[in-house]
DNA sequence: CTGCTGCTGTACGATATCGTACATGTAACT
DNA sequence: AGTTACATGTACGATATCGTACAGCAGCAG
């Protein structure tokens, strides 16, 4: 299925990329390409795992579904990680949703075959063992950016967040739907993200949203962006976290 | 240093007590059994961890250190589990700090002894990597319930999660105390624990909290404790998290 | 062009929480 | 008993955000 593509490819997945040539040859044969397409659930919470995801392009939410209904963002999932921690960990499902939020491609991989692959691979154990204490790092600073961060603050992190994982400066986003991340009245976006736009950090119109002017942005957010930015970099060497370095 | 303990302890710590024979028989000559005190700090963000700790009794909580000078915690530790989350997922440090909020006792052991003896036995690798994906629903759930939900539920949840912890009904903590864990004011704490104690749920005085109506409390607190208890329960087995199992 | 639909701007009073200050109560120490 | 330190109760106006409603505006279908 995967064959036709050639081996040693452009993988825009930092894990996957970061694999030791005789590992990733290993993996290769039983990734697929796939579409991420807007609002596509990839995991249901309770619902086992059968199907792991290495985004290419584009990015998903992992979303701690609530009692009224509707569900908090904890997390996001794009380039520099995988989908399905529960899978990494040795669980069948997770409590967590998955959902794309920005459109785009991914490796995907059957739940079983990366199990077996991690058993037989110490270095891609390693590796994906590695990626989830950045990942938990990546939640837990959510959790305390959550309780005690102001809705301006926390939007400026969450675009930037965004852009690190988007492949350009704009993507499709409306403040209806950052107003469910962020868990807070789409009104409440509508103010914060016209600030952002008047102080020409952002710009947007009709569902998308361009950063025009990223280290302004930088500046209007809380320190939670960059500690986790700092975290990606440990993990993947200096440049990764920060735009324009996909290709190496 | 531990060798004086008998050898079939009664080991209140759940990872360890769910170990099979022969994995806790090789663990064992490396434990070392040491008070956890009030306000100690075992872990400090960017400092390399050299000692974990199984807690026996009392609890410790994570805390994300934040920029203005105090921290928000994102989740708690106690018997069901570990401390060094980065040992096991094999990075050196973490962001997050570790500090005991209810003193008691753990089992320490070196990092490096801890990490040999993952490599060498799967079936204990397993169950800390379980615990871990426990860890990270309990953490995500904070950061959604951190967003979403008011003081006087996520106050509530917070007193049953540490009485889950905890050896009694009762436990030293202040509504100063409490103020910092969930990020509101001390005065606001007053408030709604004024609330818990007119409706015969709880009882505090001096600086000491006792839960006296965990039914009432459990359904005062939002769905973020229920789903928190069930994830444990899954790994550890229907009474755990419930209180009153510590011995079988 | 017309009419829809979806995105964005804006308004209103209501509410939760804030920051701060001060009063009261309790226990330990002298 | 007097003092001190700390825990708790309570008050105040200020602020962030809520829930809701409605108006403007762009793009698309007919």
């Amino acid at each position: 299925m995967a064959s036709s593509i050639p081996f040693t490819p452009s993988i825009r997945n930092r894990l996957l990329a970061a694999l030791p040539p005789g590992s990733l040859a290993k993996l290769w044969p039983q990734l697929t390409p796939v579409d991420l397409e807007l609002r596509q659930v990839l995991h249901r919470p309770e619902e086992p795992i059968a199907t792991v995801y290495f985004p290419e392009r584009g990015w998903c939410s992992m979303l701690a579904p609530l009692e009224d209904g509707d569900s908090g963002e904890v997390g996001l999932v794009g380039w520099e990680g995988v989908t399905a921690l529960p899978v990494i960990l040795g669980e069948a499902f997770d409590d967590l949703e998955v959902m794309v939020q920005c459109p785009g491609t991914a490796l995907s991989m059957g739940a079983d075959s990366l199990r077996a692959a991690m058993e037989g691979d110490p270095v891609l154990r390693t590796l994906l063992l590695r990626y989830v204490m950045l990942h938990h790092g990546q939640v837990a600073r959510t959790a305390a950016c959550n309780g005690r961060h102001h809705t301006d603050q926390r939007l400026a992190r969450w675009l930037l967040m965004s852009h690190d994982r988007a492949e350009g400066d704009e993507f499709p986003m409306t403040h209806e739907f950052l107003s469910m991340m962020l868990g807070v009245r789409r009104a409440g976006i509508t103010i914060a993200a016209g600030a952002l736009q008047k102080a020409g950090m952002i710009s947007y119109r009709g569902g998308r949203m361009r950063i025009t002017d990223r280290p302004g942005l930088e500046s209007s957010a809380c320190e939670c962006y960059g500690i986790s930015r700092r975290a990606s970099e440990r993990l993947f060497g200096l440049n990764a976290g920060t735009r324009g370095e996909y290709w190496r």
